[in-house]
DNA sequence: CCTCGTATGTCAAAATGCTGACATGGAAGA
DNA sequence: TCTTCCATGTCAGCATTTTGACATACGAGG
Protein backbone atom coordinates (compact mmCIF):
# COMPACT_ATOMS: atom_id res chain seq x y z
CA UNK A 1 0.00 0.00 0.00
CA UNK A 2 2.47 2.17 -0.45
CA UNK A 3 2.83 5.57 -2.85
CA UNK A 4 -0.19 5.31 -4.66
CA UNK A 5 -2.07 8.63 -4.80
CA UNK A 6 -0.51 9.96 -8.36
CA UNK A 7 -1.60 13.08 -6.75
CA UNK A 8 -4.71 14.03 -9.28
CA UNK A 9 -5.96 16.68 -6.22
CA UNK A 10 -5.76 20.55 -6.66
CA UNK A 11 -3.28 20.37 -3.75
CA UNK A 12 0.53 18.85 -3.33
CA UNK A 13 -0.15 17.41 -0.64
CA UNK A 14 -0.64 13.42 -1.12
CA UNK A 15 -1.70 13.32 3.01
CA UNK A 16 -3.74 15.07 5.09
CA UNK A 17 -1.28 15.47 7.43
CA UNK A 18 1.04 17.40 5.17
CA UNK A 19 -1.79 20.46 4.56
CA UNK A 20 -0.73 23.26 6.33
CA UNK A 21 -3.94 23.91 7.59
CA UNK A 22 -3.39 20.89 9.77
CA UNK A 23 -0.12 21.65 10.92
CA UNK A 24 -1.56 25.11 12.02
CA UNK A 25 -3.74 23.44 13.95
CA UNK A 26 -0.91 20.83 15.56
CA UNK A 27 1.04 23.27 16.42
CA UNK A 28 -1.98 25.12 17.83
CA UNK A 29 -3.24 22.15 19.87
CA UNK A 30 0.35 21.65 21.11
CA UNK A 31 0.92 25.14 22.79
CA UNK A 32 -3.13 25.41 24.20
CA UNK A 33 -1.76 22.03 25.81
CA UNK A 34 1.46 23.55 27.26
CA UNK A 35 -0.09 26.32 28.24
CA UNK A 36 -3.28 24.60 30.31
CA UNK A 37 -0.81 22.29 31.98
CA UNK A 38 1.76 25.18 33.46
CA UNK A 39 -1.80 27.89 34.23
CA UNK A 40 -3.03 24.99 36.10
CA UNK A 41 -0.36 25.62 38.50
CA UNK A 42 -1.33 29.36 39.15
CA UNK A 43 -5.29 28.56 39.19
CA UNK A 44 -5.93 30.01 35.93
CA UNK A 45 -7.27 28.61 32.69
CA UNK A 46 -5.91 29.97 29.36
CA UNK A 47 -8.69 32.13 28.52
CA UNK A 48 -8.33 33.89 31.87
CA UNK A 49 -5.00 34.20 31.40
CA UNK A 50 -5.50 35.75 27.99
CA UNK A 51 -7.73 38.04 29.56
CA UNK A 52 -5.50 39.05 32.11
CA UNK A 53 -2.74 40.12 29.84
CA UNK A 54 -4.70 42.04 27.60
CA UNK A 55 -6.05 44.15 30.44
CA UNK A 56 -2.28 44.33 31.48
CA UNK A 57 -1.73 45.99 27.91
CA UNK A 58 -4.54 48.31 27.89
CA UNK A 59 -6.43 48.38 30.51
CA UNK A 60 -10.15 49.46 30.87
CA UNK A 61 -11.31 47.09 27.77
CA UNK A 62 -14.89 46.27 27.23
CA UNK A 63 -16.42 42.41 27.45
CA UNK A 64 -16.73 43.17 23.80
CA UNK A 65 -13.28 44.09 23.28
CA UNK A 66 -11.79 41.44 25.50
CA UNK A 67 -14.15 38.71 23.53
CA UNK A 68 -12.44 39.94 19.96
CA UNK A 69 -9.19 39.82 21.42
CA UNK A 70 -9.19 36.12 22.86
CA UNK A 71 -11.42 34.65 19.83
CA UNK A 72 -14.22 33.91 21.08
CA UNK A 73 -18.16 35.04 21.34
CA UNK A 74 -19.09 38.02 23.64
CA UNK A 75 -21.04 35.25 26.03
CA UNK A 76 -18.24 33.32 26.23
CA UNK A 77 -16.34 35.94 27.26
CA UNK A 78 -18.51 37.08 29.55
CA UNK A 79 -18.47 34.11 31.27
CA UNK A 80 -14.81 34.17 31.60
CA UNK A 81 -15.35 37.56 33.10
CA UNK A 82 -17.60 36.55 35.73
CA UNK A 83 -15.36 34.16 36.73
CA UNK A 84 -11.97 36.51 37.10
CA UNK A 85 -14.64 38.81 39.19
CA UNK A 86 -15.43 36.13 41.27
CA UNK A 87 -12.17 35.37 41.81
CA UNK A 88 -11.08 39.24 42.55
CA UNK A 89 -8.75 39.53 39.63
CA UNK A 90 -10.72 42.09 37.90
CA UNK A 91 -13.24 45.11 38.57
CA UNK A 92 -15.83 45.64 36.02
CA UNK A 93 -17.78 49.51 36.25
CA UNK A 94 -21.56 49.21 36.64
CA UNK A 95 -22.45 51.87 34.69
CA UNK A 96 -20.78 54.55 32.32
CA UNK A 97 -21.76 57.35 31.37
CA UNK A 98 -21.24 57.53 27.41
CA UNK A 99 -22.12 54.09 25.31
CA UNK A 100 -22.84 50.69 27.05
CA UNK A 101 -19.10 49.32 27.00
CA UNK A 102 -18.28 48.94 30.61
CA UNK A 103 -14.68 48.90 31.13
CA UNK A 104 -12.99 46.60 32.95
CA UNK A 105 -9.68 46.45 35.00
CA UNK A 106 -7.14 44.24 36.82
CA UNK A 107 -7.30 44.70 40.90
CA UNK A 108 -3.73 44.26 42.97
CA UNK A 109 -4.50 40.50 42.96
CA UNK A 110 -5.01 40.44 39.35
CA UNK A 111 -1.70 41.87 38.78
CA UNK A 112 -0.01 39.59 41.15
CA UNK A 113 -1.37 36.38 39.71
CA UNK A 114 -0.19 37.29 35.84
CA UNK A 115 3.05 38.49 37.01
CA UNK A 116 3.06 34.93 38.49
CA UNK A 117 1.92 33.20 36.17
CA UNK A 118 3.46 34.73 33.18
CA UNK A 119 6.66 33.11 33.55
CA UNK A 120 5.39 30.40 32.98
CA UNK A 121 3.60 31.18 29.35
CA UNK A 122 6.55 33.02 28.17
CA UNK A 123 8.95 29.86 29.30
CA UNK A 124 7.13 27.89 27.02
CA UNK A 125 7.13 30.46 24.34
CA UNK A 126 10.60 30.90 24.18
CA UNK A 127 10.65 26.95 24.46
CA UNK A 128 8.78 26.72 21.34
CA UNK A 129 11.08 29.21 19.11
CA UNK A 130 14.15 28.23 20.76
CA UNK A 131 15.18 26.60 17.78
CA UNK A 132 13.96 29.23 14.78
CA UNK A 133 16.42 31.45 13.74
CA UNK A 134 15.41 35.36 14.54
CA UNK A 135 14.96 35.85 10.59
CA UNK A 136 12.79 33.04 10.35
CA UNK A 137 10.81 33.82 13.00
CA UNK A 138 10.29 37.49 11.58
CA UNK A 139 9.21 35.73 8.42
CA UNK A 140 6.59 33.13 10.46
CA UNK A 141 5.05 36.01 12.20
CA UNK A 142 4.22 38.01 9.14
CA UNK A 143 2.69 34.59 7.18
CA UNK A 144 0.93 34.26 9.63
CA UNK A 145 -0.53 37.55 9.53
CA UNK A 146 -1.01 36.92 5.53
CA UNK A 147 -2.97 33.97 6.14
CA UNK A 148 -4.95 35.36 9.00
CA UNK A 149 -5.84 38.42 6.68
CA UNK A 150 -6.56 35.90 4.08
CA UNK A 151 -9.17 34.27 5.65
CA UNK A 152 -10.87 37.31 6.85
CA UNK A 153 -11.43 39.27 3.87
CA UNK B 1 26.02 32.35 11.55
CA UNK B 2 23.20 34.42 11.66
CA UNK B 3 20.97 31.66 12.20
CA UNK B 4 22.48 31.17 15.63
CA UNK B 5 19.76 33.94 16.72
CA UNK B 6 21.14 37.09 18.52
CA UNK B 7 17.89 37.89 20.45
CA UNK B 8 18.60 40.48 22.87
CA UNK B 9 16.05 39.88 25.08
CA UNK B 10 13.61 36.84 25.86
CA UNK B 11 11.16 38.79 24.72
CA UNK B 12 11.79 41.04 22.07
CA UNK B 13 8.07 41.76 21.85
CA UNK B 14 6.41 44.72 24.00
CA UNK B 15 2.96 43.90 23.32
CA UNK B 16 1.11 40.53 23.94
CA UNK B 17 0.08 40.50 20.87
CA UNK B 18 2.65 40.58 19.02
CA UNK B 19 3.80 37.54 20.12
CA UNK B 20 3.78 34.11 18.44
CA UNK B 21 2.08 32.46 20.22
CA UNK B 22 -1.60 34.85 19.60
CA UNK B 23 -0.34 35.22 16.26
CA UNK B 24 -0.81 31.39 16.13
CA UNK B 25 -3.61 31.37 18.06
CA UNK B 26 -5.18 34.19 15.67
CA UNK B 27 -4.64 31.99 12.38
CA UNK B 28 -5.90 28.98 13.60
CA UNK B 29 -8.96 30.67 15.05
CA UNK B 30 -9.40 32.25 11.24
CA UNK B 31 -9.32 28.79 9.30
CA UNK B 32 -11.53 27.45 12.09
CA UNK B 33 -14.37 29.90 11.74
CA UNK B 34 -13.96 29.29 8.02
CA UNK B 35 -13.71 26.32 8.02
CA UNK B 36 -16.80 25.92 10.27
CA UNK B 37 -18.77 28.34 7.95
CA UNK B 38 -17.99 26.46 4.78
CA UNK B 39 -18.59 22.88 6.21
CA UNK B 40 -21.96 24.08 7.60
CA UNK B 41 -23.15 24.11 3.78
CA UNK B 42 -22.16 20.29 3.98
CA UNK B 43 -24.16 19.36 7.21
CA UNK B 44 -20.32 18.80 8.85
CA UNK B 45 -18.31 19.98 11.56
CA UNK B 46 -14.84 20.67 11.64
CA UNK B 47 -14.25 17.59 13.94
CA UNK B 48 -16.24 15.24 11.50
CA UNK B 49 -14.50 16.16 8.77
CA UNK B 50 -11.58 15.88 10.24
CA UNK B 51 -12.30 12.49 10.61
CA UNK B 52 -13.46 11.58 7.47
CA UNK B 53 -10.21 13.12 5.77
CA UNK B 54 -8.45 10.94 8.51
CA UNK B 55 -10.08 7.86 7.16
CA UNK B 56 -10.51 8.40 4.09
CA UNK B 57 -6.49 8.36 3.99
CA UNK B 58 -5.80 5.67 6.16
CA UNK B 59 -9.03 3.23 6.26
CA UNK B 60 -9.70 1.24 9.74
CA UNK B 61 -8.17 3.81 12.45
CA UNK B 62 -9.58 3.18 15.31
CA UNK B 63 -11.26 5.75 18.19
CA UNK B 64 -8.42 6.52 19.88
CA UNK B 65 -6.30 6.64 16.76
CA UNK B 66 -8.79 9.44 15.09
CA UNK B 67 -8.64 11.13 18.83
CA UNK B 68 -4.78 12.22 18.52
CA UNK B 69 -5.23 13.09 14.70
CA UNK B 70 -7.70 15.47 15.64
CA UNK B 71 -6.30 16.81 18.78
CA UNK B 72 -8.96 15.81 21.25
CA UNK B 73 -9.82 13.24 23.54
CA UNK B 74 -10.87 10.05 23.36
CA UNK B 75 -13.68 10.95 24.49
CA UNK B 76 -14.80 14.23 22.15
CA UNK B 77 -13.89 11.30 19.33
CA UNK B 78 -16.07 8.86 20.65
CA UNK B 79 -18.87 11.70 20.19
CA UNK B 80 -17.78 12.28 17.23
CA UNK B 81 -17.98 9.25 15.67
CA UNK B 82 -21.49 8.45 17.52
CA UNK B 83 -22.67 11.27 15.59
CA UNK B 84 -21.12 10.07 12.16
CA UNK B 85 -22.39 7.06 12.90
CA UNK B 86 -26.05 7.61 12.95
CA UNK B 87 -25.42 10.00 9.69
CA UNK B 88 -24.43 6.84 8.11
CA UNK B 89 -21.10 8.11 6.93
CA UNK B 90 -18.89 6.02 9.05
CA UNK B 91 -18.89 1.92 10.03
CA UNK B 92 -17.54 0.45 12.85
CA UNK B 93 -16.39 -3.21 13.79
CA UNK B 94 -18.66 -4.07 16.73
CA UNK B 95 -15.95 -6.74 18.01
CA UNK B 96 -12.10 -7.65 16.99
CA UNK B 97 -10.12 -11.15 17.22
CA UNK B 98 -6.99 -8.88 18.76
CA UNK B 99 -7.17 -6.15 21.31
CA UNK B 100 -9.69 -3.39 21.84
CA UNK B 101 -9.32 -1.17 19.10
CA UNK B 102 -12.07 -1.35 16.39
CA UNK B 103 -11.39 -0.10 13.31
CA UNK B 104 -13.41 2.28 11.47
CA UNK B 105 -14.22 2.93 7.51
CA UNK B 106 -15.90 5.23 5.33
CA UNK B 107 -19.42 4.06 3.93
CA UNK B 108 -20.27 5.22 0.16
CA UNK B 109 -22.20 8.43 1.64
CA UNK B 110 -19.46 9.05 3.83
CA UNK B 111 -16.69 8.77 1.03
CA UNK B 112 -19.59 10.97 -1.34
CA UNK B 113 -19.75 13.47 1.98
CA UNK B 114 -16.04 13.83 1.85
CA UNK B 115 -15.48 14.51 -1.76
CA UNK B 116 -18.59 17.36 -1.58
CA UNK B 117 -16.73 18.71 1.17
CA UNK B 118 -13.34 18.80 0.22
CA UNK B 119 -13.53 21.27 -2.90
CA UNK B 120 -14.61 23.86 0.00
CA UNK B 121 -12.31 23.84 2.13
CA UNK B 122 -9.44 22.96 0.13
CA UNK B 123 -10.45 26.20 -1.17
CA UNK B 124 -10.19 27.98 2.16
CA UNK B 125 -6.58 26.73 2.40
CA UNK B 126 -5.57 27.67 -1.05
CA UNK B 127 -7.35 31.51 -0.55
CA UNK B 128 -5.14 31.41 2.83
CA UNK B 129 -1.32 30.34 1.59
CA UNK B 130 -2.37 32.45 -2.16
CA UNK B 131 -0.01 35.09 -0.76
CA UNK B 132 2.49 33.10 0.40
CA UNK B 133 5.59 32.30 -1.93
CA UNK B 134 6.31 28.55 -2.11
CA UNK B 135 9.95 28.97 -0.59
CA UNK B 136 8.32 30.66 2.49
CA UNK B 137 5.54 27.84 2.54
CA UNK B 138 7.75 25.49 2.98
CA UNK B 139 9.71 27.19 5.96
CA UNK B 140 6.33 27.91 7.45
CA UNK B 141 5.90 24.16 7.63
CA UNK B 142 8.89 23.49 9.08
CA UNK B 143 9.21 25.86 11.73
CA UNK B 144 5.62 25.17 12.81
CA UNK B 145 6.88 21.69 13.25
CA UNK B 146 10.33 22.77 14.71
CA UNK B 147 8.07 24.12 17.10
CA UNK B 148 5.19 21.66 17.82
CA UNK B 149 8.09 19.38 18.48
CA UNK B 150 9.59 21.46 20.89
CA UNK B 151 6.68 21.47 22.68
CA UNK B 152 6.07 17.99 22.76
CA UNK B 153 9.18 17.14 24.48
C1' DC C 1 2.06 -18.44 35.36
C1' DC C 2 1.48 -14.02 37.17
C1' DT C 3 2.05 -9.21 37.78
C1' DC C 4 2.88 -4.72 36.09
C1' DG C 5 2.57 -1.19 32.71
C1' DT C 6 0.35 0.62 28.75
C1' DA C 7 -3.41 1.31 25.53
C1' DT C 8 -8.22 1.29 24.53
C1' DG C 9 -13.29 1.97 24.95
C1' DT C 10 -16.80 3.89 27.72
C1' DC C 11 -19.67 6.09 31.35
C1' DA C 12 -20.78 10.15 34.22
C1' DA C 13 -20.31 14.87 35.54
C1' DA C 14 -18.68 19.32 34.95
C1' DA C 15 -16.81 23.01 32.33
C1' DT C 16 -16.70 25.46 28.21
C1' DG C 17 -18.35 27.49 24.04
C1' DC C 18 -21.74 28.61 20.55
C1' DT C 19 -26.32 29.97 18.33
C1' DG C 20 -30.40 32.50 18.71
C1' DA C 21 -32.78 36.15 20.64
C1' DC C 22 -33.77 40.51 22.88
C1' DA C 23 -33.26 45.21 24.87
C1' DT C 24 -30.36 49.25 25.29
C1' DG C 25 -27.28 53.10 23.81
C1' DG C 26 -25.26 55.82 20.28
C1' DA C 27 -24.19 57.49 15.60
C1' DA C 28 -25.35 58.59 10.85
C1' DG C 29 -28.42 60.29 7.61
C1' DA C 30 -33.01 61.50 5.61
C1' DT D 1 -36.41 65.39 14.69
C1' DC D 2 -36.82 60.86 13.60
C1' DT D 3 -35.58 56.74 11.54
C1' DT D 4 -32.32 53.30 10.64
C1' DC D 5 -28.34 50.83 11.55
C1' DC D 6 -24.75 48.97 14.33
C1' DA D 7 -22.40 47.72 18.66
C1' DT D 8 -22.97 46.11 23.25
C1' DG D 9 -24.55 43.37 27.32
C1' DT D 10 -27.24 39.59 28.63
C1' DC D 11 -30.50 35.62 28.92
C1' DA D 12 -31.76 30.90 27.60
C1' DG D 13 -30.92 26.56 25.34
C1' DC D 14 -28.03 23.47 23.15
C1' DA D 15 -23.69 21.36 21.56
C1' DT D 16 -19.12 20.35 22.33
C1' DT D 17 -15.17 19.12 25.08
C1' DT D 18 -12.77 18.00 29.03
C1' DT D 19 -11.74 15.76 33.55
C1' DG D 20 -12.11 11.74 36.29
C1' DA D 21 -12.93 7.08 36.73
C1' DC D 22 -13.33 2.22 35.60
C1' DA D 23 -13.06 -2.26 33.14
C1' DT D 24 -10.89 -4.71 29.45
C1' DA D 25 -7.02 -6.42 26.38
C1' DC D 26 -2.36 -7.12 25.31
C1' DG D 27 2.84 -7.35 25.91
C1' DA D 28 6.96 -7.42 28.76
C1' DG D 29 9.42 -9.38 32.69
C1' DG D 30 9.77 -11.56 36.80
Amino acid sequence: MEDRAPVPAPHPARDVTEHVGYRLKKASAALRGAMDKALRDHGLTVPQYSCLELLDERPGLSNADLARGTFVTRQSANVVLRGLKEAGLITQATSTDHGRALPVHLTAAGQRRLRAARGAVYAIEERMIENIPARRLAALLADLDTMTAALEA
